[in-house]
DNA sequence: ACATCATGTCGAACCGGTTCGGTGGCTAAT
DNA sequence: ATTAGCCACCGAACCGGTTCGACATGATGT
C-alpha cells in the first residue's frame, strides 16, 4: 500500500503539500501541484477512506434503513438513493430493521459510531421519547415515508390521507357501502393518515363505518392474510376491502383466492402502492401509487444538500409532500 | 465523545492494559478487570470502529454485491447474510452493480479501500482476467448464485442445469416439441448451464432445437419481453416457452396477457426461480426454485469461517451446490 | 539460593490521513 | 528603505485505537 508519504517523498514536498494538493488543489503552486499529481499517477496512491475519517470525524458514507427492502416500494427509494449517492462519492451502507423499533434504534447507533454522513431513514419508532432521540441525533437524517412527530427532521413522502381518499370515493361511488379496511400498526404514521382518510371519507359521505370491519393487518403479508380471513368468513362480509398498503391488499387478494372468492365479482379491491409485475395479475388490482423514485430522488437531494454545505445543516427542517397517483384496475365492480 | 484514554485515566491504568481489556479479558488481572469495567460503564465509553478499523487494517464490515436487489432472489440471500453477519458483529454493506461488469469491479475496490472483512459476491463480469481479478483479490471473497471459473473462491449455488432440465422434462412428457427458450446473457454461467440443461435434454430426448426459437433475454425485464414478443409473433409460434429466470419468464407471461394469449390454453410456460406472489398471478407458474435461504445461510457460515479464523483464510475453496425443487404450476398442459 | 518462567502492566511506535500555526521569500503600499 | 501583506509550503499535533517489546514481580524448579 502506497501512503501519503511515499508520495510526498517522490514529490520532495511535505505530506501537509500533499494533502492540500488533493482537498484545496487551488491553494498549492503550479510547479509542486504538477510534482504531486505526477507522484501519484506513479505511484499508484489512492487516498486511505478508513483514515480519512479517523482525521476529518465524517465518512464518506451514508445510510440507508428501513423495515422491508424486499418491499418494491422501498427498493425504488433505495436505488435512487444510492445513485445519487454514488455520483456524489458516497457509499450506500444499507440495513434493514425489520420493522423492529428497538433494533432500529441500535442500527442508527451503530451508524453513527461509523461516522457516518448522513441517513436516509423510515422510521419505525414512535413517541415522543423516539422523537427526541431522532431530534438530537448529530448526524443529518433526512426522514421519508413515514413521518415522527416532534423529530424536527426533513421529511419527504405523499399525501398520505389523499391515499385513502381516492380509493374510499371511488368505491363509494360504485355503491359499495360495507367496507373492510386492512390498517396497518397505529405506531407507523403513514398507517395512522390512511385509517383517518378512509374514515373521514365515509363519514363525510354520511356512511357510517362498522368498526369491526376496520382491521389492523400490520401492513405485512401474514398479518394482512390472517386479517382478510376474518373479514371473508363472515357472514355480512364487506362487499369491497382496502388494503393499506401493497402488503395486506395482495394478501387480501390471495385470501379470496384461496376461499374461492371471484374479484372483483364477489369482493372488490383495491389498494395503497405497486408491486412489481402487478400487470400481470389477474385481476388487474385498483390502486393509488405513490411516486417511489421521485420520493427517492427529493431523499438523497436534500440528504446531500444537509450532509454538504455548513448552510445546509442548519436550514429549517422541511416536508416535501407528494401526490400520489390513481390507477384504475379492474378489482372494482358497481354493486 | 469519551476515548480509551478517557477510561485509562479513570482507571488508572495505561491505554494499553484497557485495550488488552477489551481484547483479551482473560490476560487481565481481575482486580485490573474490574475497575476498567467500572471505568466503561460509568462512562459510557464506546469503541471507536473507525479508529478501530484503521489499527488492525480490518473492519467489522461486510459486503453484499448483487445485479439486482430488486430481485426477491438476491433480496432473501442477502436478508440472511445481514441477519448472520450482524449477529457476528458485522454489518453489511450493499451495493448493487446492475449487473455491469466495470461498475462491480469499482465497487469491489471501493470496498477493499474500506478494508472490508469480506464480500458475498454475485459476479457479473467473465472471463479470464476477470477471474484473476477476483483470484488475486485480498479480501475474503465468497461467490453465490454465478460461479467465475478460475476465481478459485468458495461458491454457493444451485445445479443450475437440472434446473432446466427438469422443465424441459416435464414439458417433453405433456408432448411438448417446439418449445421456446429465454436465456440470460452468455457471459453468465448460470445463463450457460441453465441454456446447457435445456439444449442437452432436448437432444437428450431426440427432439432437434429449432435455433430460433432460443433467445437471449438478458434476464431482465424488459429484454425478456422484446425476445417474448419475438417468439409469440412468429407464425410458427412455440408451444411452450421457458424462461431460463423469474424476469424473462413474468415477461412471457405478460407477453402473452399482452397479445391475447391464454396461458396454458394457446402456450405453456415454466420459468427457473420464484417471485414473491408468484401464488396471486394467474396462472400458478410451473417453476424450479432455488432455496434461497439455504444459499445465504451458507454464503455467510462460509464467509464468516474465513473472516474469522487464520485457518479459514487458507482452506481451500469448495463447492457447494443445492439441488433446485420442482413446484407444478397450472400454467402448462398436455398437447 | 539461584536461574527460569509465567503473569500483569506499561511505553512507545504505528495505522494514514487532516489541520493549524507558523516561516521564508516576494511584491505592493507607504 | 521599511512595513505590511500575501503566497507557497512545512512541522507537529492530532484523530482513537492496536500491538509489540520491555520490565517488574512473584512463583516454580533444581
Amino acid at each position: 500500500m502506497t501512503t501519503i508519504r511515499d508520495v510526498a517523498r517522490l514529490a520532495r514536498v511535505s505530506i501537509s503539500t500533499v494533502s492540500l494538493a488533493l482537498n484545496s488543489p487551488q491553494r498549492v503552486g503550479a510547479e509542486t501541484l504538477d510534482r504531486i499529481q505526477q507522484a501519484i499517477k506513479s505511484t499508484g496512491y489512492r487516498i486511505d477512506p478508513v483514515a480519512q475519517t479517523l482525521a476529518r470525524g465524517r465518512s464518506s458514507l451514508i445510510g440507508f434503513v428501513a423495515a422491508n427492502l424486499g418491499n418494491m416500494f422501498f427498493g425504488d427509494i433505495r436505488r435512487e438513493i444510492e445513485r445519487q449517492g454514488l455520483d456524489n462519492g458516497y457509499f450506500v451502507l444499507i440495513a434493514d430493521s425489520s420493522g423492529r423499533a428497538d433494533l432500529e434504534r441500535a442500527l442508527l447507533e451503530r451508524l453513527e459510531a461509523q461516522k457516518i454522513a448522513g441517513i436516509a431513514l423510515a422510521a419505525n419508532g414512535h413517541g415522543e421519547e423516539y422523537a427526541t432521540f431522532l431530534r438530537d441525533f448529530k448526524t443529518p437524517i433526512v426522514m421519508f415515508d413515514q413521518k415522527v412527530e416532534g423529530a424536527e427532521r426533513d421529511f419527504v413522502g405523499s399525501d398520505n390521507p389523499l391515499t385513502t381518499t381516492i380509493l374510499t370515493e371511488h368505491l363509494l361511488q360504485l355503491g359499495h357501502r360495507r367496507i373492510g379496511f386492512i390498517s396497518g400498526p397505529n405506531s407507523l404514521h403513514t398507517a395512522n393518515e390512511r385509517l383517518k382518510g378512509f374514515m373521514n371519507t365515509m363519514t363525510g359521505a354520511g356512511v357510517e363505518v362498522d368498526p369491526s370491519l376496520v382491521v389492523e393487518g400490520g401492513y405485512t403479508r401474514t398479518g394482512g392474510h390472517a386479517q382478510a380471513m376474518r373479514l371473508l368468513t363472515r357472514r355480512d362480509r364487506p362487499t369491497a376491502i382496502i388494503g393499506a398498503n401493497n402488503m395486506t391488499g395482495l394478501a387480501a387478494l390471495q385470501v379470496m383466492q384461496e376461499m374461492g372468492f371471484r374479484c372483483p365479482d364477489d369482493v372488490s379491491l383495491a389498494m395503497v402502492d405497486d408491486v412489481p409485475w402487478s400487470n400481470v395479475i389477474t385481476p388487474r388490482i385498483t390502486m393509488v401509487v405513490q411516486d417511489a423514485q421521485k420520493l427517492g430522488e427529493l431523499a438523497a437531494q436534500r440528504l446531500l444538500a444537509r450532509i454538504a454545505s455548513p448552510e445546509g445543516a442548519t436550514a429549517p427542517p422541511e416536508d416535501f409532500i407528494l401526490t400520489p397517483r390513481f390507477v384504475r384496475g379492474e378489482s372494482t365492480r358497481r354493486l
